[in-house]
DNA sequence: GTCTATAATAGGATAGAC
DNA sequence: GTCTATCCTATTATAGAC
């Protein structure tokens, strides 16, 4: 991302390096090396500096998590498709297991309070989707919230191991497993 | 931590803060504070700075899995016994889920090579080590090193949600899954 | 919308007194 | 073993030209 810094790459590769280097390892320099703005110019996109970069790229997330509701809200379409949309989705967005996620980053550093409380709640947004994808599954809703986040979970103790250990193999393996889960889960539909 | 900078309690509270804060998030001035020394004689205990304060930190990790392999390979215990040993080193090293790993921090930020690689190697060693715990419950090689490493993965991915939601229950939950999993196992030997 | 210049602060590290 | 003083660099942010 060198030409073309609208606004929405700009977002994007700015998420991508918290994702990269943490949010204390994202300094105004380093942005401006991967976007090919100047140090000042940056000022001119996020007025307020880095807590606003942060702001926007949970945006992001949040725009993230929202397709992924819609996706599992929608009728006329199976548990198992369902998913498959998902799986996709969430192959993308972590590039194979290759990049982090941005509500593991911001959980694990000391950040704003007003960061840390977003994170929370988009955790809180994405395990639910996830709830509600099981209840579709005919999961009574006390287990599918468990479930939910135990699959939230296993993804993000799979995406640090497979970054610590530059090997896609645990992501894989993960997704691999929901959708086992997800296409016994519909088994059990058709069966009743 | 006011009193009683002796080395080893000094170790302790920087490893602490690295993974409370961060590597970019911990610097001087904060160990300066969490310690009560000066920023000067931080230098003194860690002669090059901050890279050596995470090596030793790292130290610290790495006699913590050794202290956890020995445990598995000791004759003469049930495999339930010695899974109890380690959930207890792990729920007090953890500190009931509310503080982070330090090989998740350092494997999520941009982190010099040293402590990348160093990191990678710790997860290796730690997910060898139950691999064996997995082979002692009478569990095939291959099979033995998946499951360790789904372990490993479940435990860093219910880290980061109890963080997250400052809630022990991700953690604790995942604990107990272990614990029954290995519980099913040795009921397992003892029916042959 | 981007740049140069600038300034104030924070971070990492060293020298040398005590 | 700790402190004060000091240094250089990095970081964040602003002002104003283009």
């Amino acid at each position: 991302m060198k030409e073309n810094n609208s606004r929405p790459d700009l977002v994007a590769e700015v998420a991508r390096t918290f994702r990269a280097n943490g949010f204390h390892g994202t300094t105004m320099s380093v942005i401006s090396k991967r976007t090919g703005l100047g140090r000042s110019s940056i000022y001119h996109h996020f007025g307020r500096g880095k807590l606003e970069m942060a702001q926007r790229s949970l945006d992001l997330i949040e725009t993230f998590i929202d397709v992924m509701a819609v996706t599992i809200s929608a009728p006329d379409i199976s548990l198992q498709a369902k998913w498959g949309t998902i799986e996709g989705m969430l192959r993308h967005h972590y590039e194979g297991g290759q990049l982090g996620c941005l509500l593991a980053v911001f959980a694990m550093e000391d950040v704003p309070v007003e960061l840390r409380n977003r994170t929370k709640a988009l955790f809180d947004l994405w395990i639910n989707a996830t709830a509600r994808l099981y209840e579709s599954g005919g999961v009574e809703s006390a287990d599918s919230h468990t479930l939910a986040q135990k699959d939230v979970a296993a993804l993000q103790g799979a995406l640090i191991l497979s970054r610590a250990q530059s090997c896609a193999t645990p992501f894989e393996r993960t997704l691999a497993e929901i959708t086992t889960r997800f296409g016994k889960l519909s088994a059990g539909i058709q069966g009743r």
